[in-house]
DNA sequence: CTGTTAGCGCGTTCAT
DNA sequence: ATGAACGCGCTAACAG
């Protein structure tokens, strides 16, 4: 059996190619790069053959080294597992990979060390720029990395790092789940959300709520974080009389993952006794209750513009930082049909 | 505005350590590395002040490139939205960093061009190992790359490559869906799978199914796959009479969604009409119905003991390729509960 | 068009 | 215990 234990694995290089083919190191960087025009047919024949022969593959390591362009995108997420990241996180690759470039993520697990090494990681591999979707503490690797190349703020910004950044229109989303709910006939909103924990994307969702509630007189509205006896809370909502029908909004998937599994606790009627409408377009909000009434974020979108956002500024664009928020798609379902409006 | 396009942002590096500590850049190599032990403490003071006031990083590419150990894993998968896939992944990411590993994730969307891809890239990275969660065809390319580092299989097999491989043990799990199905009355059982598409673990599954369903004379089983009027054909296993209570068993939590999806679509009543077991645990089945009994598999020590794996035959391990496998646990809930046998 | 040369940042002999 | 010199695989000048 080979024994990989040996440090170098030896492989085929640039100059077994070379003399495979009889010709220079050089020759053979030309015909790997993009100077194969500079060569005349019968060497770039050669050295194809002598390629294809020895089964050649270019260390993107020593490039990389040499030119200091590794062709390597950073990402840094707070929770794999979160399936807005995972969407987002496609989308990236996607563009990455139709550019040339590759991503690397990390996953911080929401934890501020792993941030940390992993940032330091991201650096010693000399990525050419970085997307971050993570609460962004540690601020002096941040500061470093983004003195070094550019930085792309996905979904939540960090205070104080003047960086593009792409993510929702909190208040439009606010706005619309607001309107749909009235119109629904919903008149008394608990918007829940998971702890706000320096968020940037969970704060200003609460913000407008407060704000966009003020501003509608048929509504009444209350804001509820997930967390100890958050079942017991929500059932306090649902026994408190009101004015009118009532309904739930939940600020993102994980939210409303958490929130329907506490209706269910407490015997609530899915979705007779309340509404609910929840950000985010998971795969299982059609199979709950009545199905769940979605306001969908434009995942992919969201990831391929904070690439391209990368590209431009990898191109030279030396702008002000620059802010592209994306609208939500409406999504409905039985979760806000409990009472028609109109 | 700082102008990234320029290829090498100056970065500080080991020259400038050395002659800001006034010492030779071996000491801080050694310093870097693990010889801190030859170093005189005095020494060892002034390069530690020196990197930490410059915030030096040694470069990784560099290193990887002079000692031929990058300390990066690679993993290859399939689909990267399959809830499984990112639990393993997860799993592995967390061995890895807990030796000191960094894994790079590829991710071929299901597509054989773009597995081609990644794997070139891969090995061009000088990964040292690589974890493959996907169909394996390229064997050319597999072939290469196992001839170069230790491999190790992750749910799927690969035809012909002789690897370590670690996933679930499939004849159990079909041995604990039935024996439980049994349990509780139902005598009709309806295996759904994706397509198998030559994916191992698929295979298995029914096979499996199949082979106990002829030893268990109290049952009666078939095998549905999901695809082109999914629903109609559930549909015509529920209207079709039988000898006994149906129930339907998921081969995984892909087939657990498309399923729950039909059943809807069909009007059946979740799960009084029809029980449910389905393998995967996913965050949605307890809120579906009266909850989806799952056979969940212990994704985080999968990915661990396929690092561990690696590590070993990294570490000079050359023994005969193993198989792992590992037992999924029982989580009885409501759509199983319809038919009290004991 | 092609080959020669000199590093990229680092680890590793060798001397000392 | 420490430093000088060489080379990892590759690209980018510069010659020819």
């Amino acid at each position: 059996m080979n024994d990989f234990s040996a440090a170098q694995r030896s492989r085929v290089t640039m100059l077994d190619v070379a003399e495979h083919a009889g010709v220079s190191k050089a020759s053979v960087s030309r015909f790997i790069g993009d100077d194969r025009a500079l060569l005349s047919d019968a060497i770039a024949r050669r050295i194809e053959q002598a390629i294809a022969e020895l089964g050649y593959r270019p260390n993107q390591m020593a490039r990389g080294l040499k030119r200091g362009r590794t062709r390597l995108i950073g990402m840094l997420v707070a929770d794999i597992r979160n399936p807005y990241s995972i969407a987002v996180m496609h989308g990236v690759e996607t563009a990455c990979r139709a550019h040339g470039y590759s991503l690397v993520v990390c996953n911080t697990d929401r934890d501020d060390e792993q941030e940390r090494q992993h940032l330091a990681l991201l650096r010693s591999y000399n990525i050419e720029g970085l997307i971050v979707n993570t609460l962004g503490h540690h601020r002096a690797e941040l500061d470093e990395l983004k003195r070094e190349m550019p930085l792309v703020l996905v979904d939540r910004k960090v205070e104080g790092l003047d960086s593009d950044m792409v993510g929702l229109n909190n208040p439009q989303a606010v706005e619309m789940a607001l309107a749909h709910l009235e119109r629904r006939g919903y008149r008394n909103v608990l918007l829940v959300t998971e702890p706000y924990d320096g968020t940037s994307s969970r704060i200003e969702r609460v913000a407008s709520f407060q704000a966009q509630i003020a501003q509608r007189p048929e509504l009444t509205g209350s804001v509820l974080e997930t967390g100890d006896a958050f079942a017991q809370h929500v059932e306090h909502f649902l026994n408190t009389p009101a004015d009118g029908p009532k309904a739930l909004f939940c600020a993102n998937g994980v939210a409303a993952l958490t929130c329907t599994r506490a209706l269910r606790e407490i015997g609530c009627r899915l979705f007779e006794d309340v509404g609910l409408i929840a950000l985010d377009d998971l795969d299982w909000y059609p199979l709950v209750g009545s199905g769940i009434t979605a306001l969908a974020q434009p995942t992919e979108a969201i990831g391929a513009r904070a690439f391209e956002c990368l590209l431009k500024r990898l191109r030279g664009d030396a702008e002000a930082a620059r802010n592209v928020d994306f609208a939500p798609v409406l999504v409905e379902r039985g979760s806000t049909h409990g009472f028609r409006g109109d």
